[in-house]
DNA sequence: CTAAATAGATAGTATTACTATCTTAAAATA
DNA sequence: TATTTTAAGATAGTAATACTATCTATTTAG
């Protein structure tokens, strides 16, 4: 499997893209686990500094603040899963098989064969999961959204979209659906680990599993 | 229609009732407006105060910090909608039309008649849309838990999935389908207000009523 | 070998998120 | 009516946050 891959991420987001020094790498890999440890609103930039030994001027360095760190994370992540999908959609002819494996690498987004040294994908499932959303709800979310900051989560979208048509041409509403996968696939996580009440999902080992079974059922009793 | 209601919530959110005193109903009537022009991270308590003519120190001795009295709101949002349920399920038999009902008034949740003179349904909808889930989006989500703050959400969901057991009593996921179709029906309209490519849904006058029918044909779709 | 780029060190500011205390006004009660 | 709670305003102050500016030391590239 590739290694040392690099995905190409919107340049406004970055003053500096960490994936191209050393530096920029310790960065991202320790704020992936300090935002998972801390969460979005205890992070700070000064605590960062103090985990990887450096001084919060050298982070203002690469990102304007913490919310376009955590959004750069976040389109990480949507590249990462979109990758995922490609890779494992290679020489899939049949629509079907191709939603079941979507649907798969959508919710066990998990990394069996890491593509990056610093950036830990099974964290940062767990961060997106946690934090995700705060990426775009957001009161700039207008300006942010003009400035293609969400290109890769509505590439994603397109994509699942666009194999629910072609799966089952006469359901209207393919975006809808997929783009309410990608926020039922976390936010059903989330409630089975922390509000059990809202969700059949058990907080267990096989959740991902369990979900990933739910998630069939309903697209495909949908786009029947 | 009933005027002047008030809801009981978690008496740990507040540290005083602010739908017990004028100052606290100014309090609450503000801080939608304000949450609305701002967003969650810009607003502070000394906007606010500034707002109604205030000072700091009188807002905390109603909440603790601006993450409560968001809570707050959110927790009277739910009460409300559960109210709007209530109100119009009476005398209803039929199952399939108590879901229609529940529905309409999940999306549709907008103020024909206000409860209240210092709560604009309107608006607080707008902010639940735009912030809501920022309410439970914590890191002391378990906690916080614990102490019951979530219990009207998780009420909320019970009822609806509950309609739902009544109506298809096989169906394996009524849980996960209720408290999905809270969360896509305001990540829908967030989706058709900021971010259009990922909804068929339009940003128009129409765009609940669209929302409301998607919603149905979904909902019955997988019950039936 | 020199120039440019990168990160560290230090300092400083405005704002945020509170807490403490004291005073005044209004409402409840004796 | 007098008194005592209670609610809110005023003022002050602190620690942390979210930055910006500047200067120096070290690496890296041409």
């Amino acid at each position: 499997m590739a290694h040392g891959i690099k995905f190409k991420l919107n340049e406004k987001l970055y003053i500096k893209d960490p994936q191209d020094t050393t530096y920029g790498q310790k960065l991202l890999k320790h704020s992936i686990f300090l935002f998972h440890k801390l969460g979005f609103e205890s992070f700070t930039f000064k605590k960062l500094a103090k985990e990887i030994e450096s001084t919060e001027t050298s982070i203002y360095r690469y990102f304007e603040n913490k919310h376009f760190l955590l959004l750069y994370l976040t389109c990480w992540y949507w590249e990462w899963v979109h990758y995922l999908i490609d890779i494992n959609l290679m020489n899939i002819v049949d629509p079907k098989r191709k939603l079941k494996i979507i649907i798969h690498n959508i919710v066990n987004a998990s990394a069996e064969n890491p593509l990056t040294e610093y950036i830990n994908e099974n964290v940062l499932h767990s961060v997106i999961i946690n934090e995700g959303s705060k990426a775009y709800h957001i009161h700039d979310v207008d300006k942010e959204n003009e400035k293609g900051y969400y290109l890769s989560y509505k590439r994603l979208v397109k994509k699942v979209s666009d194999v629910m048509q072609e799966f089952s041409p006469n359901f209207p509403y393919p975006k809808l659906l997929a783009s309410n996968l990608f926020e039922m696939a976390n936010n059903q996580i989330y409630f089975a680990e922390h509000l059990p009440d809202m969700t059949e999902i058990k907080n267990r080992k096989r959740k991902f599993d369990d979900l990933e079974e739910a998630m069939c059922l309903i697209t495909f009793k949908l786009l029947k």
